[in-house]
DNA sequence: GGGCAAGTGTACAATATTGGACAGCCAGCA
DNA sequence: TGCTGGCTGTCCAATATTGTACACTTGCCC
């Protein structure tokens, strides 16, 4: 697979948002952030959808007690933000950049004048809408049926998965049990309780860097 | 708000998918089902994307183990089994008809040919894909943040605004408490445990048919 | 009426999970 | 150097949840 030599490639092999909305000039703008900026906040007012060009970001949500939940890992290509077009006057999540990020902010208006006139990007939307909705619904299947311990092992290897293809041993970036703890909607205790287990039963391994010995942890999954 | 005198409305208004499909006269069926009948069942090949257009569905899953989980419950006006188009070959759950069911089958290629040609159709599925997406990730967050009683309560909460505005305060349709389980994804003795201190705290009833007193139920998701 | 199937009310022991608390490790920094 | 904040390792009691069993009701069919 071809890859691009200064930046990671969009998922969409090539394709440029961007072009399709430069026609128009208005109503779309592209903003810089650093890690662990906030691009928008639960609550806020949900103004457009967001294209993710460079970078990651994570939705997260909190409980009325504080408790916060992680809602997605969005890597380049991903779009976020599209409730609004569902009319959502308000942002569900809030979103953090994992790392240095680019976004590509789209109107509202504007985003719904492409989806017409543009049927490469109307796919490409609907294709991200539908693989969302997949992964979405695999997760809450996974929440259904998986105890703490099946969840953690999911959760890792889906991490070991991240780059897919393209770089297939590279090591994971940091991920605190804490933040493990709120993308499987557990606590801190239980995350380090399994953690120590797989370690001792040697499917995972934490010298600096975490890496994880996917056909081993994958047995966890199917009992 | 306006009603067809004969048939439940489709949510979107009075919106025809038939009539986008009816020029090709190819790749598109309706299909009639009386009660509890499958549609289609996990593992199936994915053959197209189907579209209600009277009665109602049931999504379910099962696992390895057997255990069984419902994603959705469908009404006129949802589409389900659009993971083909995502790429999905074999059906990842099981679709049973609630009551007599009207089924429009649109073949994968067709389906994709008119997404491109009739705005108002690539509308409304776009529309249905974003309100969709809300909805599993509610249920994901609340499956999350929620324990077993406060989901019984959304739940119920759920079902008694099911007719929404047309019809406020009909009886509930039959569920069981097994069923009720597998919506919340616990188990029935959970599942009756709760309805019965429901019921002696005055938030639901049961003479016959199920009664629930909305405002009361409230309540108990807010603490 | 008898039998059957489905759904309900109850109970209980075995686990799983939560929610703290506390100490130790380590990197960055004044 | 010594402090500090962010993580991790460990423990534990209080709850929540599972899984299973058994008796009882009800509607339906022969």
């Amino acid at each position: 697979m071809r890859r691009s030599p200064k930046k990671a490639p969009a998922k969409g092999l090539g394709f440029d948002a961007k072009s399709f909305l430069d026609s128009a000039g208005l109503g779309r703008t592209v903003t810089n952030f650093r890690a662990k900026e906030t691009v928008f906040a639960q609550g806020d007012p949900a103004t457009g959808v967001m294209y993710l060009q460079e970078g990651g970001v994570r939705l997260t949500v909190v409980n009325e007690t504080g408790k916060e939940a992680v809602v997605a890992i969005l890597e380049p290509g991903d779009f976020f933000g599209e409730g609004c077009l569902a009319g959502q006057s308000i942002c569900m999540a809030t979103a953090t950049t994992i790392g240095p990020t680019t976004v590509l902010v789209i109107e509202k208006k504007q985003m719904i004048r492409v989806l017409h006139e543009e049927h490469e990007f109307s796919d490409r939307f609907i294709a991200y809408m539908l693989a969302r909705n997949i992964r979405v619904e695999e997760d809450l299947i996974d929440q259904m049926f998986n105890s703490s311990e099946k969840r953690l092992a999911r959760t890792l290897l889906l991490l070991a998965r991240y780059g897919t293809q393209s770089e297939p041993q590279k090591m994971l970036p940091k991920v605190s049990q804490e933040m493990l703890a709120e993308m499987i909607g557990t606590t801190r205790s239980r995350v380090n309780f399994f953690m120590n287990k797989f370690r001792k039963l040697g499917f995972i391994q934490y010298n600096g860097g975490l890496h994880i010995n996917s056909s081993l942890l994958s047995v966890v999954l199917h009992e």
